[in-house]
DNA sequence: CAACTTGTCTAGAGAATTAGTAGACTGATC
DNA sequence: GATCAGTCTACTAATTCTCTAGACAAGTTG
């Protein structure tokens, strides 16, 4: 299960992916429109920063901007950054894996060898839907627009 | 991430997988061999055997049994009644939906949209796997007795 | 019935993780 | 140098997970 850490990280993310190329984005922004703690999105921001997903900058006219384009970040790798592995189980994780200790033989645990599919499954879908396809598949799953237009377009319109 | 109880407890169904059916196991067994705690252990038979997978029998020469064939049983739905949605996020959720809070506009949620992709890749895998299958993986996964490899194969290999 | 075996239930302890907050500090801009 | 905005350390509250204790209920056997 996706953590909140997680979800806002993405939530983020699809925001930066949103703006202009070169223009940076307050935290505060973000967290506004997307109703995170302002504070609790500053610790996210910060690891996607170390993990060299976005670049930040000081001061007056200060923010944050995606370090690469939108189509060069995958999903998957945002939540592994965020949430660590993708497998349902850590004996069953490809880029993060680690032994568990309960189980004797590894080779032959049924249980694993159906989450090493279920992994496989998961990083199938995430590791090859990059933050401009998520991002896009928001805006074009449209029905009625009419409810909620207004402050929330210009984001959207980006 | 599974808990170490949907863990504990598909081993356990697995071991139920591999006896003869009629016959009964005692709790403290299939711990000691699958190296869980009895109790923890009791509870979680416990939640399997509300949930109708399994059926127990009190008294001297008592313990459990599946409820149904292996073949009968999926994996997807063990997990969901040990541990929740399949869905990372319970928005994504089909049979166990609630609604995320912080989330104005859901049908157009970026994040959403993604995961319910996740979702249905994990349910594909989980809930079209049986305990049968699941057991079965175990015992021909790589060094394989006499067994005809075939149709065991693809599904080791992924 | 009595003794024994085995599952059932309630309650909760301890640890880990998650979610969020507070406040001082650094560096950039005007 | 005033102000803005990200950075860092530290902390807390709440929740969930993992596991245990112990009383109790229900069958089985003698």
């Amino acid at each position: 299960m996706l953590t909140k850490k997680a979800k806002y990280g993405l939530k983020a993310m699809a925001y930066l992916a949103g703006i202009e190329p070169g223009q940076t984005v307050l935290v505060a922004d973000i967290a506004a429109s997307n109703q995170i703690p302002k504070k609790f999105l500053d610790a996210i921001l910060g690891e996607l920063r170390n993990a060299g997903f976005v670049h930040s900058k000081k001061g007056k006219g200060g923010g944050y901007m995606l370090a690469r384009g939108p189509s060069e970040i995958s999903v998957g790798d945002l939540v592994r950054t965020l949430d660590g592995p993708l497998a349902p189980i850590q004996c069953a994780s490809k880029r993060l894996y680690r032994r568990c200790e309960d189980c004797a033989d590894e080779a032959h645990c049924a249980v694993r060898l159906v989450m090493l599919k279920a992994r496989d499954a998961i990083a199938e879908v995430l590791d090859n839907t990059t933050l401009d396809q998520m991002r896009a598949s928001g805006e074009t799953s449209n029905d009625a627009v009419g409810e909620s237009a207004g402050a929330a377009m210009d984001m959207a319109r980006g």
